[in-house]
DNA sequence: CTGAAAGCGCTTACAG
DNA sequence: CTGAAAGCGCTTACAG
């Protein structure tokens, strides 16, 4: 239709729409082709282009919870990184599960231009083995696999140890997350060595772990409370801000203090740690930056070119606010 | 491939693939097309099929605010009754903006299978004008355009007005958002209205609005309190308990003490709402059963089937916390 | 029940 | 600089 009218072939018209026009179109035919695909209003078809090219414009970003807030700024960090050109799909699974790599295997019918994986775990990209470009984000220990951009949030996990030695605990809990995520793994070891290194006791029976879910972790605490406080905790550190806002509430119910009689700390710097009362001491991570980044690395592999640095590590810090101060 | 191994045409191949056996394909066929299917690990190439077939199994959900909590059960809702034949794509914009149908119509090109499309303004359904399957999510007013599912927040904002009155405020503040979306003038008015019918007075220099945002909300309050407080106003309403978290943390900094000197509320029913402290009544809106039937509405439609209800509406209802009680 | 063939809307060597 | 033609991987009447 618009070749029709602008009395070109398809050829020039595709040429035309897809910029290509260097040295291989007149000025005249372009002005044409520009006037005719403006008053029809035409767009390029995405499935028709995609076939003939072999790569659609989208890119999937496969994750396994999308219901974690620091989630919704990873995404707009890719967005933004990524531009117009691509189209980001979620491959959204239920919170806490991955997907399986049947799953995925669908979308890659799509024919999708890239793929971007937060936090996987190793049996599933060894299951998946996409060809196409592929960038991970937060999955420590994976970087074989592919380019990654990681967070240092061992980092962050060692000042959370060093403030509470400082601030003069002795014994202190740990209330983890159940997902196999690796992150999970980097936290709690990197915590649990230094707290050691500082002489903060930390026993197994003061180990416990629970879904991601302010419920479920103020049943568990509620659970535990009593007797760690016969063992002298005066302090608990969770996996994430989630569990700490379970924590704080059923502190709140048992009467302890906090932080005079319990300190409590957390991991993501969720927008609401700066807001609860007492407000949470918690371990920033940069979200916007790493989806910035992972954005920006997998839109130069699309592009061809080379990663001048393929893994990347963003810096964590420890953010002290009233719930241990 | 696929049909070379098995010793059949493409076509039957095609047929087998699709489930389109029914007295077409012999059983000896068909069982010659899976096993080979399975040897192969084939996956039907989705843009190949979406070209032949017009449409693609894409269905892309439209939101404006994706970094607000609330919205990943709306996904997870849509997620589960769409199943898995259908892939959901997220169109996220920046918090708060809404796509320009311009962006829209380049998906568009994508031939989604179905559109939802989450809390839009009239001037985007008018210049967008689609063609195949609509749901609209949270369009109050906006029933003309298409089937919806909307949340009768009116309903929570008039029993958050009586819950105040009988608590013996008389004067009330209210924190609006922004964004012009439909849903936050219902509350307001809503409110208003029942304030207005029970005796509370809200006078229009109590009325300020400012982003979805803890901070700029905590901004304005600690701007507007000082005046709000010599006015004798005992209670602040807010468009979304994002903004009334803003408005804790402030009134904790002026010194207000809550509830007694100053009560406060909001919408939604965040899931931090029941861990703030004080925690913060809100009026509760049952996310995942929203997305859940818009999901449902838009398979039905895919699928060729006429709404029985094409619009539908759920209930919201006030969750009285510390913040008022 | 089966397969050859046309066609979905594009892009890209290729010949001119 | 331009256009005819092949081809991307499927699906679907159609003829047998």
């Amino acid at each position: 239709m618009v070749a029709a009218r602008a009395g070109v072939s398809t050829a020039t018209v595709s040429l035309v729409a897809n910029g290509k026009t260097r040295g291989r179109v007149s000025e005249d035919n372009i002005s044409r082709v520009r006037n005719a695909i403006a008053e029809l209003g035409y767009v390029v078809d995405g499935i028709g282009s995609s076939l003939a090219k072999g790569v659609s414009s989208i890119v999937i970003l496969v994750a396994p919870d999308i219901s974690n807030p620091f989630f919704a700024k990873v995404i707009a960090g890719v967005r933004e990184s990524l531009g117009s050109e691509y189209q980001l799909l979620l491959s959204v699974t239920d919170a806490g599960e991955f997907p399986r790599a049947d799953d995925v295997r669908k979308l890659m019918a799509l024919r999708p231009a890239g793929l971007l994986v937060d936090a996987p775990d190793a049996g599933f990209l060894e299951e998946l083995s996409v060809a196409g470009p592929l960038v991970l984000l937060d999955a420590p220990g994976l970087e074989a696999y592919a380019p990654s951009v990681n967070l240092d949030v061992a980092h962050g996990a060692r000042e959370l140890a060093a403030h509470l030695a400082a601030s003069g605990h002795g014994r202190v809990a740990y209330v983890d997350s159940v997902t196999g995520t690796a992150t999970f793994d980097v936290r709690r070891n990197a915590f649990l060595q230094e707290a050691a290194a500082r002489g903060i006791s930390v026993p197994p029976e003061c180990i416990i772990s629970t879904t991601i879910d302010v419920g479920a972790a103020a049943a568990a605490f509620a659970g535990a409370w009593p007797q760690w406080q016969r063992n002298g905790v005066t302090a608990v550190v969770c996996g994430t801000d989630t569990h700490a806002y379970g924590v704080l509430q059923e502190a709140r119910v048992a009467g302890a203090r906090i932080p005079e009689e319990l300190a409590v700390a957390g991991f993501d710097d969720l927008p609401y740690s700066a807001t609860s009362n007492p407000s949470l001491t918690s371990v920033h991570l940069p979200a916007t930056p790493l989806g910035l980044k992972a954005g920006a690395q997998l839109r130069s592999l699309m592009e061809g070119r080379v990663l001048e640095q393929p893994q990347v590590t963003l810096e964590s810090s420890l953010v002290v606010r009233g719930s241990t101060a």
